[in-house]
DNA sequence: TCACTCCAATTGGTTGACCAATTTTTCGGA
DNA sequence: TCCGAAAAATTGGTCAACCAATTGGAGTGA
C-alpha cells in the first residue's frame, strides 16, 4: 500500500512544516515565525518553504497577509489529519468501505429524488437507462451506469446533493479502477442491473420515496453480492 | 447545477487553469503547453501560473518533469470537480435546500455511525457534546456543534463518509454565514439542541441504527423549524 | 499627558535571471 | 545513406534582489 504523501516523508517540506506547527504548540489563531526565520529552523530555502506554505494555505490550515505575518487558522483543518486528495482517498479506501458509503448515501439521495423530481429530470433519467441497454462493451456500460446514477442525483433538484454524489462517484472510480474482472465482452440482456435500474426508475417516476429508497438499496446490495460474494 | 464552475471565478488562477485544461480537449496523459506559453494564453505571470500548477500537481491532477513538460494525470482528479466551486455553491444554495440536503445525508450517516462506532469514537462524541454546554458565546457553540456532528461522521469509521460530511459542512458554513439572528448572548441551558444531541448520542451508544436515524432527523427538523418557522 | 505625523524596520509577494534535466537538431565520419 | 556524438534549444526548478503592505516607535507640538 502507498504511504500517505507526507505522513512518513521527512524530506517533504510540507510534512516538515506540518510537523513544526503541530509539535510547536501553535494554537489556532497564533502567529508563526516570519518566513526568513522558518527557513533557518527548517533548513530549507525560502522558495521551498513558500511552496509548502502555499499548499497549507490552499488547504485552509493557515492564512497569510503582507506585513502582518502567517497565522494558524481557527479550524485546524489539515494539521492533525492532512486532507488528502480524493484520488488519495480512493487509493486507501477498501472496496467494502466504498460500498458501505454508497449504501449509506445513494438510497437517501434516491428517496429525495422521488420527492423532488421534475418531469424533465425523469426524462433524462430514463434516457440514461435506455442507453445502457445499447452499449457494446463494458466501458461504455460503466459510463451509462454513471449517467443513470448521476441523473438520479440531479433529479433531487439540489446542487449540493449533486456535488455530494459527484464526490462519492469520483472516489468510486478511483477504487474500482482495475479491480473488476468481467466474464464476457459486454453486459448481456439478462444482466441483473438492467432490471434493478428499471425498478428504481419506476419507483421514482411514481414519486414513491420509500419504494425508491428500497429499490436503490436492493440494487446496491445486488452489486455488492456480485463483487464480494453472497455473504 | 453549475454549468461552468470555472467561469464564475475568473480571478482565481487555479480555476482558470482548470478551465483551460477542461475545455481545451486535453485528454489524460496528454501534454500541456510549456509554462512560458501558458503565461501568454492565460495572461498571468509565470510565478502565478506556477503557483496554480503547484496546486494542481499536489491534487494529483497533473504531473511534471524537468525537460519533459507538464502532463494531465491518468485520473482526471480535480478537473471535473474543482474545489473552489464549493464556496460558490454555498453562495447560490438557498438555506431551505441546504437543510433538505442535511436531512437527506446526516441521518443516514448517523445510522451508519450506530453500526460501526468504536468505544473511542463514542468517547470523542460525548466529549464534544459536553463541551457545547460550557460555551460562553454563540460562536463557540457553533464550533462545538460542528465538532459533535463531525464526531458522528468519524464514528462511521469510513473516511469517505467523513469526506462527504466535510463537503456538506463546508457548504453549510458558507450558507449560514451572517444569516442567523440570535435573541441572547449565548445558548441557555434549556436550548432544545442540547436535549436532542443527548438523544442522538444515547441512540448511537446503544448501537440502535433506526433510533439514531430518527434522532438525527428529529434534531434537524427541530433546527429547521427554529430557522424557518414551524410550517 | 495625549494625539498626531512620519520614517524605518518587518513581512509576505513578485520578478527576472540563472540552473539542470531532457529533447531536438546539427554535422562529421564511415 | 546511416550512425553517433556534440551542440543547441526547450523546459521545469530555484534563487536572490526587489516591491508593497503593515507595524511600531521616535519625534513633535499642543
Amino acid at each position: 500500500m502507498l504511504a500517505h504523501p507526507d505522513a512518513l516523508n521527512d524530506d517533504d517540506p510540507v510534512s516538515r512544516l506540518r510537523g513544526f506547527i503541530a509539535h510547536g504548540d501553535y494554537r489556532p489563531g497564533s502567529r508563526l515565525p516570519p518566513e526568513r526565520e522558518l527557513t533557518d529552523e527548517l533548513g530549507v530555502t525560502r522558495s521551498i518553504l513558500r511552496k509548502a506554505l502555499d499548499a497549507l494555505e490552499r488547504e485552509g490550515a493557515i492564512w497569510r497577509h503582507v506585513g502582518k505575518g502567517t497565522f494558524v487558522s481557527a479550524t485546524e483543518a489539515g494539521l492533525t489529519q492532512p486532507r488528502g486528495s480524493l484520488a488519495e482517498l480512493g487509493r486507501q479506501l477498501t472496496p467494502v468501505k466504498m460500498m458501505r458509503a454508497r449504501l449509506t448515501i445513494e438510497p437517501a439521495i434516491c428517496r429525495e429524488a422521488a420527492i423532488n423530481a421534475s418531469n424533465a429530470a425523469l426524462t433524462q433519467m430514463n434516457l440514461a437507462m435506455e442507453r445502457a441497454h445499447a452499449v457494446s462493451n463494458w466501458q461504455d456500460y460503466e459510463t451509462q451506469d454513471d449517467n443513470f446514477h448521476r441523473a438520479i442525483a440531479e433529479a433531487t433538484d439540489n446542487p449540493l446533493l449533486v456535488a455530494q454524489f459527484d464526490q462519492l462517484n469520483q472516489v468510486r472510480r478511483a477504487v474500482a479502477l482495475g479491480n473488476v474482472v468481467r466474464r464476457s465482452a459486454r453486459p448481456g440482456p439478462d444482466h441483473p442491473s438492467f432490471g434493478e435500474h428499471e425498478v428504481i426508475a419506476t419507483a421514482i417516476s411514481q414519486r414513491d420515496p420509500h419504494g425508491s429508497y428500497e429499490a436503490m438499496r436492493n440494487h446496491l446490495r445486488s452489486v455488492s453480492a456480485r463483487l464480494f460474494g453472497e455473504g
